[in-house]
DNA sequence: CGATTTTGACCAGCGC
DNA sequence: GCGCTGGTCAAAATCG
């Protein structure tokens, strides 16, 4: 107060409202004023008295309008009070009080409203919150009583996945298949609908959250506003139809996303039903690169590219391309999902900065949060890239790449079945890429957050789509349709190192039976699709029909498979897997042999006859 | 015979 | 313009 007198006396006034900054319209002002001057100051300090504890914004309300009041006074002359008349100064101050005392309340009120509705939002968190834990608890419940009726069951989940990492024996895929899958799919029918994808939230891209509507998938939307099919150069001519039809002078390339898994198998099994198109012999890279095509609608525009790690040959690389324009049975509809998550997430990021990066906030909610939410930031916030994904394959890339990397760092020093280190990161290595590749890191070192996130359905990371006969119409809609509200809680103001997020969400994978279900669902498919055998490397089939699970002939054994194969024997040797080793393996294949057989120009001095090794 | 893989050839994009 | 590289085609081979 001394202050404000001292302003009062000084002149200073006007300064002091500018720090204030008030926020009284003029014509309050000038009522205000109009009351007195020099009594100003006292009533002013009367006034802060009179509320000691206020510390919103009434209080610098109140400030303000004393500090106008006294700027007023300093420097308007005009009003002047009788100075012998105390009962015209009584009464003037008492208006004044009177009027300060009006707008206190209004404040008072306005604040109280402000708290009411503070109160509701919490209270709708809460409720929410109870909901969610509701339903998780309801899955365990039920989880743990089917797993009781079904404990041969979880030993051939066990088996299922030891198979699934490589060994050989085959002999209960299709009687664990039958079992699991008719649990999980029962399982999934109860529910309202499953989906698999990522909670994104794109900071700073309100398109990228408001296209995620089920019909239209981001992809999809990417691939009209983009304008360029997956084969940008011959096939665009031949193999254009339907939603590819666009016009060819856009020149932005389809997303693309990559997996990187560690994983024995020539392939890792999605649940799609692919055929291989071509194969060769990339630079920087002594394995080929295989081209398959999604056979299981004709029309079906989605490519992949598989190729093993040239750093760590145990590492299997899968590039995505395109949307699938079909249903897709269940157990593709997690990394389909997967991948249009990712990659939307990728576009929607890229869409709205040069080179995005993406993070994972930090939920301070973390037992709540029911899903990763990814943020797509301006860069230069951003910490370091967390891994930095195989350069042979999305260095400078000609596509905007995001790579799931859901491999160890250190896979020398784990036990060939421990938990991989599954991972997203960033690349934005190429600054001048005009795509960069982005790839997530997941860490499991959080053993205890989020394990409750995975375990309600529908708010899980990785949720299963119910698809009905008929709802499979377009898998588009399996990822993100579930943005409901328990899954937003994490905040995306406090940003975290992605590692600690989707660690402790792999963690919550892993702890939640009815996650691990569905993941059984997942390997079951990915055994029992591996029967089709058939098919040798030099030509013929599989043996597949239609809507089975594509594998790749099992009698193909190529130098690169070779490497794998000890591997595999050690793997098959090892105990079975924890929860956490059948959470990393959700997008494992079959142990079937690898057809690196690659005999391109390069190469074609040395042919790999890979037939007549096995034959 | 149909479905699939293999593999050499072809084409387009890109960098120098 | 040329060469390199990635991506695809398509004939041949193969298998159930």
């Amino acid at each position: 107060m001394e202050v404000m007198k001292r302003s009062v006396m000084d002149g200073g006034g006007v300064k002091e409202e500018m720090m204030f900054g008030s926020n009284i319209g003029k014509d309050e002002v000038g009522k205000l004023v109009k009351i007195g001057s020099e009594p100003t100051t006292r009533d002013g300090d009367r006034l802060k008295s009179s509320s000691p504890n206020r510390k919103d914004s009434s209080n610098i309300k109140q400030a303000s309008i004393v500090n106008t009041i006294s700027e007023r006074s300093s420097t308007d002359t005009f009003v002047r009070l009788p100075s012998n008349s105390k009962d015209s100064l009584t009464i003037n101050q008492e208006d004044q009080l009177e009027s300060t005392r009006a707008e206190m309340d209004e404040v008072r009120e306005e604040n109280e409203r402000l708290k009411t509705v503070l109160a509701q939002v919490v209270k709708d968190y809460q409720s929410l919150k109870m909901q969610f834990f509701d339903i998780a608890q309801q899955e365990q419940s039920k989880k743990s009583t089917e797993s009781a009726s079904n404990e041969d069951l979880t030993d051939e989940h066990d088996l299922q996945v030891s198979l699934s990492l490589g060994t050989t024996s085959t002999g209960h895929k299709r009687e664990e298949k039958s079992n699991v899958s008719n649990k999980i799919n029962s399982e999934i029918q109860s529910r309202e609908g499953l989906t698999l994808g990522l909670d994104c939230k794109f900071e700073g891209s309100k398109e990228g959250s408001t296209n995620m509507s089920p019909e239209n998938s981001f992809e999809e939307q990417k691939e009209k506003e983009i304008g360029e099919p997956w084969p940008p150069s011959r096939v665009l001519k031949t193999m254009r139809s339907g939603e590819d039809d666009v016009s060819p002078q856009a020149h932005v390339k389809k997303t693309r996303v990559s997996v990187r898994a560690r994983c024995d198998a020539p392939t890792m099994n999605d649940g799609c039903q692919w055929r291989k198109y071509g194969q060769k012999i990339a630079k920087g890279n002594p394995c080929p690169r295989a081209y398959y095509r999604c056979t299981v609608a004709p029309a079906c525009p989605v490519r992949k590219q598989v190729q093993r790690c040239a750093e760590d040959m145990s590492i299997l690389i899968t590039t995505y391309e395109g949307t699938h324009n079909h249903p897709l049975p269940i157990s593709a509809t997690a990394m389909a999902s997967t991948t249009s998550a990712a990659a939307s997430m990728l576009m929607s990021g890229s869409s709205t900065s040069s080179h995005p990066t993406i993070l994972a906030p930090y939920s301070t909610t973390s037992t709540a949060s029911t899903a990763l939410n990814f943020n797509l930031t301006d860069p230069s916030r951003t910490s370091r890239p967390l891994y930095l994904p195989n350069q042979s394959i999305s260095s400078n890339p000609p596509h905007p790449t995001i790579t799931l990397d859901l491999t160890s760092t250190t896979p020398s020093s784990m036990p060939p079945m421990s938990l991989p280190y599954n991972r997203f990161s960033l690349d934005n290595s190429s600054a001048a890429s005009r795509f960069p590749s982005s790839s997530f890191s997941f860490s499991p070192s959080d053993s205890n957050a989020l394990q409750s996130s995975w375990g309600a359905p529908n708010n899980g990371y990785l949720n299963y789509q119910s698809y009905g006969k008929s709802q499979l119409g377009s898998f588009n809609q399996a990822y993100l349709q579930k943005p409901i509200a328990a899954t937003s809680v994490a905040t995306p103001t406090t940003q975290h190192p992605l590692t600690d997020t989707i660690a402790a969400a792999t963690k919550a994978i892993t702890a939640d039976p009815s996650f691990q279900s569905a993941l059984a669902a997942a390997i079951t498919s990915i055994v029992g699709g591996g029967g089709g055998g058939g098919g040798g490397g030099g030509g013929g089939h599989n043996g597949l029909k239609w809507g089975e699970t594509l594998t790749t002939p099992s009698s193909v054994v190529s130098p690169c498979a070779t490497s794998f194969l000890n591997r595999t024997t050690v793997a098959s040797a090892a105990p079975p897997l924890n929860q956490q080793q059948q959470g990393s393996l959700l997008f494992m294949q079959p142990p079937t042999a690898l057809p690196f057989s690659s005999k391109t120009k390069s190469d074609s001095a040395s042919p790999v006859q890979n037939r007549e090794h096995i034959n």
